[in-house]
DNA sequence: TGAAGACTTGACCAATCGGTCAAGATGAGA
DNA sequence: TCTCATCTTGACCGATTGGTCAAGTCTTCA
């Protein structure tokens, strides 16, 4: 029998620094961004010397890129969800309920991911370009296909996923202000749950789709 | 009779100095944040030195929070319109086709409000407790109005605006990404019309008001 | 026209930050 | 226990950057 390693072991040591790394450095990077950020104030919050921060991680850049391929990566589980069936109205009520909660339990790796699109992301440019790309194109087919069938009122459909990518992700981006207009509180969670049902009845009623009738109106 | 300045008297060349800096600032300031930007890019940007830039804006920080208090003029102008008429239809769609046309016109000032916002607004905290939340809170009183007038559904008034706010403001803070998703080019007259007239659609439908019939469906 | 204030600018400084390094501590395997 | 690789860390360095300064130049106006 292999001998049982230390809860501390060499592998399992490491394995916990990095996390405590990226962790750190998500927050850090989400509420400063990747030229506020420094170093030292994620070694800080992950309560290691920088030194040390720079052992695992070469370079502030290397750090950075892990933090966002993480990110990208709870974005792609999200969008599975679109698939789940073949119905619109199923199909666009988990996926904006996905993308609701992902706002509400991963606000900061959203906020990376606004602050890098909107300094022309430097770092995923080639997520944008491959994977995103292909998924967006793929699901404006379907869209398309809904609409041909009837089965929803024809609106374009790139800007029906910019609507929804839009609002889900207020959520999580503006979260600031949506905190100041909600009297410096964090929205409860019968806030949120209102958020939430609200975005999916306008959504579903804009695009024609009225539950408990069936197919779509004009 | 007053003579005539010459086209460089003192003070207007002071307004145009002011006025490079300021355009300079925002462009800067939008694509890399408060902290990613330098003062000596936008006296680059702005083709003067330095030293002078500081001589018109004694600090980094005066500057910008100049370069968002024009910003933050512009939204509420475009909030005037959403006053234009006390009929929901009309009301909605000329802010919805305002806040559109603020983000293909200014797309950079979008973009430090979004930056702003992802930081915790150190700089106009000030203005969304105050203006900005009175601004909301009333226009949320109009909309639960014409609810109870039956003119429009049954919302939740606060997501609503939350969502015009999103859809509107991400054509200009998402730019790139939506740019990227359009074969990397931006998007023509055209497309943006569609998007225009897609998003008041959805939005409309969405709140039961139907332009041709009158007043709210259930 | 000349004095006074407004504006311009290259050179400079202090602070911050990403990253390095060398010396030591620690754990795994023989 | 001894050895070696892995890990830890305080001290340090060069580069960048916000901001200053002093020595000018230009406008205005009496």
């Amino acid at each position: 029998m292999k001998p049982l390693q230390k809860p501390t072991s060499r592998t399992a040591a490491r394995a916990e620094n990095e996390r405590l790394i990226l962790e750190a450095a998500e927050a850090v990077f989400a509420e400063h961004g990747f030229k506020g950020a420094t170093t030292g104030q994620i070694a800080d919050r992950a309560g290691i010397p920088k030194a040390n921060l720079h052992y695992y991680f070469p370079t502030k850049e290397s750090l950075y890129r892990q933090v966002v391929e993480n990110i990208f990566q709870i974005w792609l589980d999200a969008a599975n969800t679109f698939d789940d069936c073949d119905d619109p109205e199923v199909a666009l009520t988990s996926y904006i309920n996905a993308k609701m909660d992902i706002s509400r339990r991963h606000p900061m790796g959203s906020k990376v991911w606004a602050n890098e699109i909107l300094h022309k992301a430097p770092v995923i440019q080639d997520y944008l370009e491959t994977t995103l790309d292909e998924w967006t194109e793929s699901r404006i087919a379907v869209i398309e296909r809904w609409i041909r069938e009837g089965r929803m009122a024809p609106v374009d459909p790139r800007t029906l996923l910019y609507m929804i990518w839009a609002t889900t992700q207020h959520y999580a981006d503006f979260n600031h202000q949506i905190e100041t207009l909600n009297a410096g509180k964090p929205l409860s969670d019968e806030q949120f749950e209102t958020a939430k049902k609200t975005v999916v009845g306008i959504i579903l009623a804009g695009v024609g789709i009225h539950p408990g009738g069936k197919g779509a109106g004009a």
